[in-house]
DNA sequence: AAATCGTCTGGAAAGTTAACAGACAGGAGT
DNA sequence: ACTCCTGTCTGTTAACTTTCCAGACGATTT
């Protein structure tokens, strides 16, 4: 703990400002003097002396009320731009942001199976930029959504086998290279939960955990409104979890358990499906049957409960979260009967009562956690924000 | 975020002066001006100012160089005193110590089996307080280690079984009534994690936890060196986790796994060795004969390995953590051999290469634990410092 | 003689309170 | 209906307070 001189008064100042004015939209000198608590002389040399700097703008007037109008403030957003981009194995979704939050583009395109994904992904970059007129130089920082984890030692993907043409290097070494900004690489799970924790279920949650079960079965685990990445980035892998089956159905795991992501991969669940006398092409479709159905699908969603609360338990035994968040597609499906289910079959398992919703947000939740993810960093490179939550791992160098 | 004014740098500067003082014990005017960056005349009326305060006092002078002596400067301890108690079934173990961290006395007594525990505590720290010439109005904060752990919706004291006569009533608050001073239970493993922390192996970690198998099965979670708790105090309870029997002699776990504390407990841990044609009256003379003895002492403890592991493995999967640390009497008995054989099982169930290492400090861990904990309290309360570490969990009014 | 301690003086940086000129809405008076 | 006054709000300027800094100076010890 250093101590400071004055000068550390004005750095305090101008970052509580631009915080306020990041979080509240254009505002007026007053409503600025209200939010940080400084005198009129004050903000109002302070907002001059930012606009100099050309971090803040006019922004408009404010009439309506008696006396003159007010001048609106606004962050200048041209400061910095960054882009998030959602992953996936068919394609990459991309939007670029300016630093003070609004969305310049949105650019999606295909992604070639088995080709050269690196040069694809490059050219969609270059593409989305050109749409909002920039270019790569106006870039400050990239988050990108993907399945699997980046060891933060080696920045290779791991975690990740439907990602072919992806693993085996530095990933974010490489990107960064390619595109002449720092980029990291965040787990698609854990961006949904930073989504969830600013417009979704968890926005007054300090410690909670979502759960993606079912074919990449995965967690993202939320502690004090910070997401836990791990010491090897590999935090809520629970795939590789070894859990007993807990479904009454008996389908053949053994004394010694399973891994969880085996009992709930796509085939295991139709399997168990067909036990009950479901028979289905995939999970999804028998979860979906499985509901119109009558006794019997009720009973297979019960030992499906069973099998996912068995990790669901794990979980809730070592961090006793506030909150469990189901989400994912197969999650979306059984909606409140299955979440209903996994909530009673959990209380079985462990003392706390803890609370299991279905996620909130849906769309484009990886590409929305990326940009906050990503506006974060860049805030904290050009005002210094102090924005501890959802910051990705460490921006690695391409050394 | 808010602005201020000239004042707060004030305060920030005192809180940096006075943390400075507190850490690196007393310390001359100029010493202190590098640690806190502030300039000559600065420090010096901050120094007198404090003085007039009665936060700082005067503390001999140092010589040996050049020029004058220089004033040496302590905080004062005599501003507030907090006890640090380890309790156990059947004694107290009692630290009074002052604001400085020096300890004044230390108090031991026996437990009524059965009987008035209460007063019997209530006594013992009265006695405490009489060796230190103190009095009940000079506590500023009590922190009580003891076994389970207290829901802080309820305060009554969970997980606790060894306990009888602390159970079924608001525990917090009968004691914070009894003493007339802020009192908090924390769980005692919990402790321990905060010495390793401070004075043991976890001192240059951020992320670790600290497994206590075998006997009243548990665990600490620490994150961004906090304490994980948990929303109803139930983080580490790994007892109740649901796990399947790894070990390769079967002793009749089923299909759906066993307690992690059932596996791990003390009759359970005797089977298994009994098993391995090892016999003993209790886990810890299993474990002690065991490596006495050849290859079947051999095999059973890596069947104990297979069994700590397999729990240690859900942690690890859910938090992955820098390290994991083996405390308690069976795991400190088993020594590096079982170490070695937990961190070789680990390394076949979940990915992370984690260390696995024998926890350092013994003796008084809980109750040292206890100290930085009731310190970091009063620290905070008095001082202002934001102590975030160790802190325990909020404290409860007797309302 | 050299270094160090403690103190003193003047000044720079940041913010606060108070006062003032101008702008605008709404109501009172004609 | 029009004018004008009043109250409120904006933005600026001035005087003062708080806090810290740089440098100088005498005193003290090796």
């Amino acid at each position: 703990m250093r101590a400071g001189s004055p000068r550390l008064l004005r750095e305090i100042n101008d970052r509580a400002a631009i915080d306020a004015l990041l979080r509240n939209g254009p505002l007026t000198r007053s409503e600025l003097e209200n939010l940080i608590g400084l005198s009129k002389p004050a903000t109002a040399q302070l907002l001059t002396r930012l606009e100099l700097d050309d971090v803040v703008r006019r922004d408009g007037l404010r009439g309506g009320g008696r006396g003159p109008r007010a001048q609106l403030w606004a962050v200048n957003g041209a400061l910095a731009h960054v882009a998030a981009i959602d992953l996936t194995p068919d394609s990459v979704d991309i939007a670029i942001a300016d630093i003070s939050g609004t969305t310049l583009t949105e650019h999606h395109a295909p992604m070639p199976r088995g080709g050269d994904v690196l040069t694809a992904f490059t050219e969609a970059v270059g593409k989305a930029l050109a749409e909002a007129h920039l270019n790569l130089s106006d870039l400050h920082h990239v988050v990108v959504g993907s399945p699997g984890a980046v060891d933060p030692a080696t920045g290779q993907l791991g975690f990740a086998p439907h990602l072919p043409g992806w693993e085996g290097f530095d990933l974010p070494g490489r990107l960064t290279e390619l595109l002449g900004t720092t980029v990291t690489v965040e787990n698609d799970v854990n961006l949904v939960a930073v989504e969830e924790m600013i417009a979704g279920r968890a926005r007054d949650v300090r410690d909670f955990v979502l759960i993606w079960p079912v074919d990449a079965t995965g967690a993202a685990v939320v502690i004090n409104r910070v997401l836990l990445r791990g010491a090897t980035g590999g935090a809520g892998e629970i795939d590789w979890m070894r859990v007993p089956d807990l479904a009454e159905q008996d389908t053949g795991a053994g004394r010694q358990g399973d891994r969880y992501g085996e009992l709930l991969s796509s085939v295991a669940v139709t399997r168990l499906a067909k036990a009950h006398g479901i028979s289905a092409r995939n999970a999804l479709g028998a979860v979906t049957r499985a509901l119109a159905s009558g006794a019997a699908g009720r009973e297979f969603l019960a030992d499906l409960a069973r099998r996912i609360a068995s990790g669901v338990a794990g979980v809730v035994s070592v961090v006793d979260p506030e909150l469990v968040l189901l989400s994912g597609e197969v999650a979306q499906a059984g909606g409140s009967v299955l979440c209903e289910l996994v909530a009673s079959e959990l209380r079985r398992l462990v003392i706390p009562r803890t609370p299991v919703e279905l996620a909130l947000v849906g769309g484009q939740a990886v590409r929305a956690g990326a940009l906050h993810s990503a506006l974060a960093v860049v805030r904290e490179q050009v005002f210094g924000l102090p924005t501890e939550d959802m910051l990705p791992p460490a921006t690695r160098s391409s050394s």
